[in-house]
DNA sequence: TCACATAAGGTACGGTACGTACCGTACTCT
DNA sequence: AGAGTACGGTACGTACCGTACCTTATGTGA
């Protein structure tokens, strides 16, 4: 009951200018550039509260007031520190050149996430309102699947295709296959296996219309 | 030191017939039974090792002494427990329904285990030696491609593909793309994925070349 | 038949990580 | 200047893991 004075238990060894207490933003930041070490170099399995706070020079609770939970704040950290795949057509004029860029394009980003994570987040977020977002949006809404809709639309105003005929299962088709292979394989996606997803199933099928 | 004997603590309330303790088979069984219970009620996320060796009446050193960890636990007790997809080539003399009626057999199977099952065992293996069996054997040895490429040889047969000029991720195409769909979503596979699947897909990847 | 190895029952522990509570103190804003 | 806010820091309660250790039943082979 006494004595309750803990203020400085152990003089520390050396005080660093106490005078820099961060705040807000730079806190923030902090956070998440340790989280975004600390999930590189660890993995999301093995990413602790305890370390992020620790790597960020200062402690859970000031983890925790920002976000309720490991998956929460692996989330936060992807959306500022992950590259983003780009989504513009890269319009090379032709139809396969395109598709393969897109994908080239879109295994990068994800690569550098890793699979473990995106399933440790899948795990995590199961049965979450944020679930739906993090594995498939409706389709129509996919963004990827949206970019691969604009590169069709442009083959089709070179005659390469006719985009009307093609079903949506078809176009999802590559992004579908290469998210499944990033899923359910820790090996990285190799350009062959993008190469056959492109010459194999998709041209052959959005190319069919044209065998008439 | 002295007095080292607890041995019974408490005198319990009704010591059921002490007479009949299990053992080997019996015992283990129990244990596997118990398990696939906790997995279906409470998932593989929550599932825990007390709970089972609980239910299963026994304690987690009985436990543990058959398996290492939860994930070997629980892939005993789905060997053991859950369906097993008939493999045999449907054989109804069309190919479209051959291919039909296997994948509509597959799903079950896995829609039973469930996805959150499944990620968490992928993450759970993550690194492990067993890893690549639960993700993806080397696509020619996948079985359930085996099946495919069956049902593809009996079409063969009958003219109505010409198996040699199918490349590999064709074959492959329909069981992976139902292995996303499982993985990628948790709500469950409608009989339209499965026929789009086939008809916008594989099929006509497959007849393609008779369009020549 | 009985001693003994084996394995089950059972308790308790050390360890890790989670998420929360509390307190004192620095900073910011008005 | 004063007050609210948020950081730094510690400590706690919970949950689950995996292991150690001991007691007790079982059934097998000498």
């Amino acid at each position: 009951m006494a004595d309750t004075k803990p203020k400085q238990a152990a003089p520390g060894e050396e005080q660093p200018p106490s005078g820099t207490r961060r705040r807000g933003d730079v806190l923030e930041n902090a956070i998440l550039q340790a989280a975004w070490e600390e999930l590189r170099e660890t993995g999301y399995g093995k990413l602790t509260m305890e370390a992020v706070a620790s790597r960020a020079k200062t402690n859970k609770t000031a983890v925790y007031r920002r976000w309720p939970n490991k998956a929460k704040l692996v989330v936060a950290t992807m959306m500022k520190h992950a590259p983003k795949p780009s989504l513009e057509p890269p319009d090379t004029g032709d139809l396969r050149e395109d598709v393969l860029a897109l994908l080239q394009g879109l295994i990068k980003p994800i690569q550098i996430i890793g699979s473990e994570t995106i399933k440790g987040l899948m795990v995590d977020f199961h049965g979450d309102e944020l679930h739906a977002k993090l594995t498939l949006p409706p389709r129509s809404e996919d963004i990827l699947v949206k970019a691969i809709k604009d590169i069709l639309r442009q083959a089709d105003k070179r005659g390469e295709v006719k985009l009307d005929t093609i079903p949506e299962r078809v176009v999802g088709l590559p992004v579908d296959l290469v998210r499944f292979e990033l899923l359910a394989t820790h090996t990285p996606l190799t350009d062959e296996a993008i190469r056959e997803i492109v010459d194999d199933l998709f041209l052959p099928l959005v190319l069919r219309e044209r065998n008439h």
